[in-house]
DNA sequence: TTAGTACACTGGTCTGACCAGTAGCCTGAC
DNA sequence: GTCAGGCTACTGGTCAGACCAGTGTACTAA
């Protein structure tokens, strides 16, 4: 006979367990609010500073926002992937994950996006690809921040094909958290024009992948743009990590 | 010009930077101690509930833990990933990912890790798995849950391998989900022995590819095991989407 | 040297209070 | 009838002070 080990659970921690129960299971929907604090308070059978301890946690796992005045309550909030974010970022920051972690996974994401979308599309699909990649050309002449927001969009296209949200999140995540990690060294970035060209053929190509269905050839667009165009910020010796992933 | 909007700053949010800052920056090492609560209250200049409020968001954060009765005060953690464990899982849970989503992801994660271990393996390495698949021959007459153990230690051999965290605790998370997802249709798990058996040729068969330096190899025959094990559970009308990834 | 104990202090919780801010009602002017 | 403006009851944010069970350590006694 074995014994398990035991923590003393505190009171707010049931206080948690019970509010994230009924967000997870549906019983309170994105949108709904939760009675007052007070209210809760005699809810739940415990004073304030546990019902606030509480409602603290949540709101560190975006799950509740609170606003002072709001008669109405804290409100739920839709499941998003902000607190997956902040995790990672600081996970990555502590150093345990590198830039060369982050673009490998990326890579892989990425790529299995594209591999998907190219196997999965229907004729409806391509033509919004069209218009997501014509939209980019024109970005081209309206100068960068138009250009990017259209190359989110593309992106967010492709992710939408590939029918899988488990996919498209975490690449935001990840993508997000390599862009804060070298958004610095990205400041001097010389020679925007050429850039966009560069990166508007990528996607004339990928498009083209993803027509004649070639599920593999995608992959390996993407993953290759995505090497070409980060690898220079990943230290020399790391390098080799990546190469795998460009095998065909 | 234009103005951004503002949100008012609350007191433990300023206290949560600081403290934050201060274990990113390298300044409070783990395994360090923040004074206590009442003494912070002192140094920050607010109530002490303003201070607990902020100790639950770090500790929600799983940087800091605090005991109770301990008068060296709240202890600094070492960055982990179960922060992040915790936010991927309420977020697949949250959306509603289907089994077929979750499979697929399983499929590209457990596939890239084991093209990666394949590539990049040391011989060291290789003596890790002989040793992992060994417990793991020894284990079938042992019963299922030695097995299982045995199973669940190759595969961190694996991740290790591979030498990214990200890929591995992605997988970890959603292998928890499916598993949470299907353990109800598990319970009449027939046969456990030839199930055991199956397995266990299989795992040899992936060493093989691995000694062998064949990523290609590996990853299809981790999809391919995944697939097999468990597209039985996937609604027979969402299986094609499984299938793109099988492709060689 | 070691076992035992006392003590100072810790975090967890509760109570009660005050403040700035908000939503919604009510009122009065048109 | 509509609508602007103020009133009010309530919200969350914060503070102060109190009590408790539990802990590490220093001191004591064997």
């Amino acid at each position: 006979m074995r014994f398990e080990p035991v923590a003393p659970v505190r009171a707010y921690e049931r206080v948690v367990e019970q509010i994230e129960q009924a967000v997870i299971s549906g019983e309170l929907k994105p949108g709904e609010r939760l009675p007052s604090e007070r209210e809760l308070m005699t809810q739940f059978g415990v004073g304030r500073s546990t019902i606030r301890e509480a409602l603290r946690v949540l709101q560190a796992a975006e799950m509740i926002r609170s606003r002072p005045g709001d008669p109405r309550g804290p409100e739920v909030l839709a499941a998003s992937p902000a607190a997956l974010h902040r995790s990672m970022h600081r996970l990555a920051r502590a150093n345990h994950v590198g830039l060369a972690e982050l673009l490998q996974f990326r890579m892989i994401l990425d790529g299995s996006a594209h591999l998907l979308a190219a196997e999965l599309r229907t004729d409806d699909d391509l033509t919004g690809l069209d218009a997501a990649l014509e939209s980019m050309r024109e970005g081209v002449s309206r100068g960068y921040a138009e250009f990017s927001r259209a190359d989110v969009a593309f992106h967010e296209v492709i992710a939408r094909i590939s029918r899988n949200p488990l996919l498209v999140i975490s690449e935001e995540v990840v993508r997000g958290v390599v862009l804060e990690l070298i958004e610095d060294k990205l400041e001097r970035a010389s020679n925007r024009t050429s850039l966009m060209r560069t990166w508007l053929a990528h996607h004339a190509e990928v498009l083209d992948a993803i027509r004649s269905a070639d599920g593999a050839g995608a992959a390996h667009l993407a993953k290759q743009a995505l090497y070409d165009n980060y690898a220079e910020y990943v230290p020399a010796e790391q390098r080799p990590l990546l190469a795998p992933l460009l095998r065909p």
